[in-house]
DNA sequence: TTTTCATTCAATAGTTTTATTGAATGAAGA
DNA sequence: TCTTCATTCAATAAAACTATTGAATGAAAA
């Protein structure tokens, strides 16, 4: 039957780009390059995985039309092909909160072992900046943060955190961001920030959700250059 | 580390539903299931897969928790889990839309090999239900018209239009719907009704989008009965 | 030109997914 | 009780997916 030939393509076609999402290492690359353009090496970096199996899955992203890439010098940039596939990413998340038991199990366990942080919603956040009444502070490696950030947000990288703590002021409020819902990189930061007598929470969603949401942000200018041997991977 | 096993877990639990969708039958059953609940053998009549294959891949789904089932009667029906559910199949196949260019090539040569046919928005169709200069058909089958429709649509089932069609009004705009965009029964709805010197249209979207929209519908009280031998295939 | 090196390619073995078949289950009806 | 029959189960072979390895590519830098 025509119709059938045509239903049996239509839905083979679509599920080129539903089998592309159906793998844990692809699942966390979407969610890493939601931050911005990455080159293979820092997506394997930050993803644990080798560099030759990074590639591969980032070809399957690609040859499914979820992520593009682009030359820049000697790297190869990836990213997202365009705000629909962060949207569906979006969807798919939530769905997994909504309806899978043992993803928010696993959630709420480790959130829960590292204290009882205090969280805030993105509205909640927009209102304090209006009053000026938080430093909102960015903690993901600063290859992101160049790529695009919260408007006004100060770059502290969770590695160098540390070091640069006695340059928050104590009076105010510290709102940490990172990557997103499933990063726990602004946790650590406020769980740091809390330890040492500051007044930290974290920001519920992460850079990548905020921008979507069309709030105000900033971008580097010069976000092309990249210093040599100056790839930071993440710690995990 | 740590903070790697739990990424680990949670992308892998987050892929356990993102597999469960990387399957073009899957998805096919995802979106007739969004037309309500439905048997097994309904579900295979409908794919075009033997009853036992049909089971597994409900199975699957389920142990993903897109669908539940519920035993009425001798039967096991199948539906949605929820309507978040129908919302990432929606924004999946959005997706698929704007990247795929494949996808809007098989659609687009599809609808104009018959012919250039009318298509209407949700919009535009509320506005013309005001106004009453609109008859609304549902060409679905009737079990799905019963498990519930677009309020005061007709039931109009593809099987039988060509019988029925007298009883429709010629001087009125007939808008015919099904199950969604990636469905073409209200293309040959249409089609078969302008040969027959009706003014006829389709609906953009189906059912569930209407549904999903808050839009006003009507259900059958007693759909649960089903009448011996009375389940209907469809013709594809 | 030669060297460097980020990335991709190609081959492979191990694992997972899939459709098919026929039998088993088990609830409803006779 | 026995029969019916919608559904599930179990086994299997074919196909697809995945991580690993080491080599190939090819553009930039020296």
């Amino acid at each position: 039957m025509d119709i059938r030939k045509f239903k049996t393509s239509l839905y083979k076609e679509m599920s080129g780009m539903t089998k592309a999402l159906g793998n844990p290492h692809r699942l966390e690359i979407l969610d890493l390059l939601a931050q911005g353009p990455a080159a293979v090496e820092y997506v394997a970096l930050n993803t644990n995985l080798s560099v030759a199996n990074a590639s591969q899955h980032l070809q399957v992203l690609k040859n499914a039309f979820l992520v593009e890439s682009e030359k820049r010098g000697k790297y190869n940039y990836y990213k997202l092909a365009n705000k629909q596939v962060f949207e569906t990413w979006c969807a798919l998340r939530r769905l997994g909160f909504i309806q899978n038991e043992e993803i928010n199990k696993l959630f709420n366990d480790f959130r829960k072992k590292r204290k009882h942080l205090k969280t805030i919603s993105t509205d909640d956040l927009v209102k304090k900046i209006k009053t000026d009444s938080v430093v909102v502070v960015d903690v993901r490696p600063e290859e992101e943060f160049k790529n695009g950030h919260i408007e006004n947000a100060l770059s502290f990288p969770l590695m160098e955190l540390r070091e640069k703590i006695s340059e928050l002021p104590k009076e105010k409020e510290i709102v940490a961001y990172c990557r997103g819902p499933l990063c726990m990189m602004a946790d650590d930061a406020v769980e740091f920030l809390n330890q040492n007598g500051y007044s930290g929470s974290r920001l519920e969603k992460g850079y990548p959700d905020w921008s979507a949401g069309s709030l105000p942000i900033e971008r580097d200018e010069c976000n092309q250059r990249k210093e040599k041997g100056k790839t930071q991977g993440s710690i995990y």
